[in-house]
RNA sequence: GGGCGCGUCGCAUAGCUGGAUAUUGCACCGGCCUCCUAAGCCGGGAAUCGUGGGUUCAAAUCCUGCCGCGCCCGCCA
């Protein structure tokens, strides 16, 4: 094996920022040359978007009215005053359509790849996504929350965060209510038979044993049968209300009938790399007396209101909330909480687990978390960071677990390995049947994942087989192809000691591309993470493997003359680059396929 | 009715903290495997950035009218 880099939770430098502040001095002698009196100016210089001239730019429109100039003529006069001989870290500067364009020097970018810096130790992040109703399987509108969420976990991890992924397990209230009611009453039999008389039975799954598929009838059937039947919601709402108020009996009944179903759940985000470490259930705020102590403490707040029936309620009218309904209630008539409230206790509760919070929320939660944060506000909590991402709907209308119109991820993910699997049978028949297993059910989830990763949060998705399941080139499989051949080099070359610098003189054009996409991956991240979202990263790492992926056609590691050291340690970068951008968007970086 | 979001080549998608020839993939057309993985590489055609107005030296990007789509407006969760 050839000796190999580690680089692992190194990576801390943002080149690009870095670039930019060695950038200064130099530009602020030459701006004072040109009588730009504007202090501001070093706010300008940013990111340039047109990649292929230059790393960074600073647009000189500003500048045109004060010297009564043109901005490519005032370019052009700071480009001439720059002294770039004397910055190491400054390339070329030229100007160009008002701008002053500033590459980096290749072999300062270079040097600072091979000598990374340890990340900073970092503030403690909880990230609580997912949080769907134990009520039944994954489904692919419940699985946008999820991927989306743990994105973002993995992006900030790799970006030096100490993350905890946070699981708001809903314990109590209606959904898991009727779920305990139709395990408690119903028989097998008269499940089937209800769902049969309405056309919902579906046993076509591979996974209906499974027992989250297995008690999501029963969930189904209940809802079913309340419709003709009121004693069905009498005894459900009996069970909620004592749950409410945190009777131990029915909140381990509760806690017997969901228990499974969470359980299903959480192996199919397994499968899906998607892992939590810390799970909360909604009662514990009850049991705890917390969310009495706040529904008194909100009592004090100017907002505060009763109603007819001694109810309570913050008006929020005044704090911007328009339409029907501008109250928030957080206290029924009887003097029990609801849901909001317990998240009041929640979030409350969160900032003493860590010093910045992220929630991943639905689109239809965007009232509600705007009231919640209301409300905090009021009680001195400080407001989370949300995000929020728009739905998936089937083409024939929207998902829905109660009416069975969904796709199961559990499926889903099937039918991709399935897919991944007669492609890679096609093109490596020379491997054996578990390995080809292997390789298909990475591509498979990789596959999935990206699909919906890479998409902006905010934009709904409509789903379709063909997209969900795509393996085109600008997704996973494109980037698990080009991780593998860098991996497969390396395997080749065979033991080598890798040199510590690079000969930049040497460097052929897709080397040098190559270079520089390496050397942006850490403000992509950044910007990713500071923009919310994961779909800019995305679009790095794709780059990242087409930059790659040229650099591999004409730039050979193993000649006729021997191993080509320099190659090789561009391959290694490379390797080292894709394997932890999978790493940080839950594509699974395999070394063969 | 009110609030929030979305509308970019045939399809999908990036860019939206105003700025340089509007990105990428699929599909379509044409090249490249005696050479480290062709799930690849190179080249080509294809876009009134929903639409009308405004702000600006400069608008896909900001403001606004309209049209279309989605979500929300429970003492539910």
């Amino acid at each position: 094996m050839a000796a190999s880099l580690h680089y692992c939770d190194t990576h801390g430098v943002d080149l690009m920022q870095a670039l930019i502040d060695e950038s200064i001095p130099t530009l602020a002698k030459a701006i004072a040359t040109v009588g730009i009196e504007d202090s501001n100016w070093t706010s300008m210089i940013g990111r340039s978007r047109e990649a292929n001239l230059a790393d960074i730019s600073l647009p000189c429109f500003a500048f045109a009215k004060q010297l009564g100039q043109s901005p490519d003529s005032i370019a052009q006069s700071i480009v001439n005053a720059v002294d770039v001989e004397s910055n190491s870290a400054m390339g070329e500067v030229m100007a160009s359509g008002g701008y002053v364009n500033i590459r980096a020097a290749t072999s300062w970018l270079a040097n600072r790849l091979l000598s990374p810096e340890p990340l900073a130790e970092s503030e403690h992040i909880m990230i609580e996504h997912t949080s769907a109703n134990p009520n039944g399987p994954f489904h692919v509108g419940r699985a946008r929350n999820a991927i989306l969420g743990d994105t973002f976990v993995r992006m900030y991890r790799a970006a030096g965060k100490k993350v905890t992924a946070e699981y708001y397990v809903d314990d109590m209230g209606k959904q898991v209510g009727i779920l305990c009611w139709a395990m408690e009453n119903l028989s097998e039999t008269q499940v089937n038979q209800i769902l049969e008389s309405k056309e919902l039975l579906d046993e076509s799954s591979q996974h209906s044993q499974k027992a989250d598929h297995q008690r999501v009838k029963w969930y189904q059937a209940a809802n079913v049968l309340k419709v003709e039947d009121t004693s069905v919601d009498e005894g459900v709402t009996t069970l909620v209300q004592l749950s409410e108020e945190a009777n131990e009996d029915v909140l381990n009944r509760f806690d017997a009938a969901y228990q499974p179903v969470l359980d299903g759940m959480l192996e199919t985000l397994g499968r899906m790399g998607i892992t939590f470490d810390s799970f909360t259930k909604e009662s514990a705020f009850i049991i705890d007396g917390s969310v009495e102590v706040l529904m008194n403490a909100l009592e004090k707040s100017e907002l505060h209101g009763t109603a007819d029936n001694g109810a309570h309620y913050l008006e929020l009218e005044s704090k911007g909330i328009k339409g029907k309904s501008t109250k928030f209630y957080y206290r029924r008539g009887d003097g029990s909480s609801l849901y909001a409230t317990r998240d009041l206790a929640y979030h409350q509760w969160k900032w003493t687990q860590a010093e910045q919070l992220i929630n991943i929320l639905g689109e239809d939660h965007k009232l509600q978390s705007r009231q919640v944060s209301i409300a905090l506000d009021e009680l001195n909590i400080p407001t989370p960071d949300v995000v929020f991402y728009a739905f998936t709907k089937l083409a024939d209308g929207k998902m829905s677990t109660r009416r069975g119109n969904v796709v199961y991820m559990d499926d889903l993910l099937d039918e991709a390995q399935i897919r991944a699997q007669q492609v890679v049978n096609e093109i490596r028949s020379d491997l054996d049947e578990t390995t080809i297993h292997q390789i298909s059910e990475a591509v498979g989830v990789s596959a999935t994942r990206f699909n919906i990763a890479r998409i902006s949060p905010e934009k709904g998705i409509t789903f379709r087989w063909e997209d969900a399941l795509s393996l085109d080139k600008d997704s996973a499989p494109f980037i698990m192809y080009s991780h593998a051949r860098a991996c497969s080099i390396y395997r080749r070359a065979g033991d080598q000691s890798l040199p510590t610098s690079i000969n930049v003189d040497e460097l052929s054009p897709t080397a040098i591309e190559l270079i520089r996409r390496m050397a942006k991956m850490q403000n992509e991240l950044n910007n990713a993470i500071k923009l919310s979202r994961p779909n800019l990263f995305c679009d790095w790492l794709s780059g990242m493997a087409a930059d790659y992926n040229r650099f591999y056609r004409e730039n050979h590691v193993i000649t006729d003359d021997g191993i080509n050291l320099q190659n090789l340690l561009l391959n290694e970068l490379s390797r080292d680059h894709l394997r932890r951008g999978c790493e940080a968007v839950g594509i699974i970086p395999i070394e063969e396929m």
